[in-house]
DNA sequence: TCTTTTCGTTGGCCTATCCAACGTTGGCCT
DNA sequence: AGGCCAACGTTGGATAGGCCAACGAAAAGA
């Protein structure tokens, strides 16, 4: 008798699910992000390249921007402020807000960690050709497009 | 002075990243889900599923096909054997694996929970027209196929 | 003025992913 | 036979992300 083979595949009816394989894509991700940083770098990331792009921010502003809940930027930014890479100030404009600040060694992490996230890209999308790459990048944004933004 | 207007939309660095877009469509996914269901209903669900098209199973078997870590497996099991949807017994043959069988209550189960599933995968899906959403499926599928399956 | 809203902050909950270790069991090899 | 190694289930824990509730301070609106 031939033992029934063990699968080796995920069931069709996930396989069906975009919200599967994106999660899974996701994962992937982290994996491969694993490998070059500490898996807390991509929060860093995010929020440095918000200041990049944007200049100063409050905390708020930055949690908007990036769909993340007001807690969890607060985290991110006391790691940030203790190394340095941010500045944190009470907006003297308004007393209720932090202004937060890239300094120039925030700056020099924010290129550092963007090398390190290219490299994790390219692995990621290994398997496709450029075209198909492109493709999933606006089909992803198209989605992303049609919910609304929101951050907890 | 205009006010340096707050800015809305994520940083170009991020917008770039394919594995930030995919995080973003998990995300959007989860909160989807949860609107219709416990949150770790994802988890039953997969595991369900995969009981369904393979049959009975060992728990490092529902583990492989499913990426999912041996102790993970164990938790959901606990879950779903504790609600009946599942049955967990020795295997005779081997007696270091489990043999679990879906129970009749989590066939019903795994419908009902079908049913939610298509829903979320249309409002997750919902700004994409049906061309789209094959090409989108397609193409990660692809990308998944090329990494090798991996569960810990 | 009083009320409502915003903001930063603290604390906590739930899920996901992953790692390390243990005792049990089976297979393999000599 | 014996001894070694691999696989299995299980326990416990670490890190992370996402979310919610509540608080005091401060601003905006009525």
């Amino acid at each position: 008798m031939t033992t029934t083979e063990p699968p080796t595949r995920p069931p069709q009816r996930l396989l069906a699910l975009a919200s599967w394989q994106a999660n899974k894509v996701a994962t992937l991700g982290a994996r491969l992000t694993t490998r070059r940083m500490q898996l807390s770098a991509r929060a860093d990331f995010a929020v440095l390249a918000a200041l990049e792009e944007y200049g100063a921010l409050s905390q708020a502003d930055i949690g908007r921007c990036l769909g993340l809940d007001r807690n969890d930027v607060n985290g991110i930014l006391n790691r940030l402020e203790g190394s340095r890479h941010v500045d944190r100030e009470v907006d003297p404009a308004d007393r209720r807000r932090n202004v937060i600040s890239l300094t120039p060694s925030g700056g020099a992490y924010l290129q550092e960690l963007q090398a390190h996230t290219d490299a994790v890209q390219a692995a990621l999308l290994a398997g496709l050709d450029p075209a198909e790459q492109r493709q999933l990048h606006q089909l992803l944004a198209k989605l992303l497009d049609t919910h609304p933004p929101q951050s907890a």
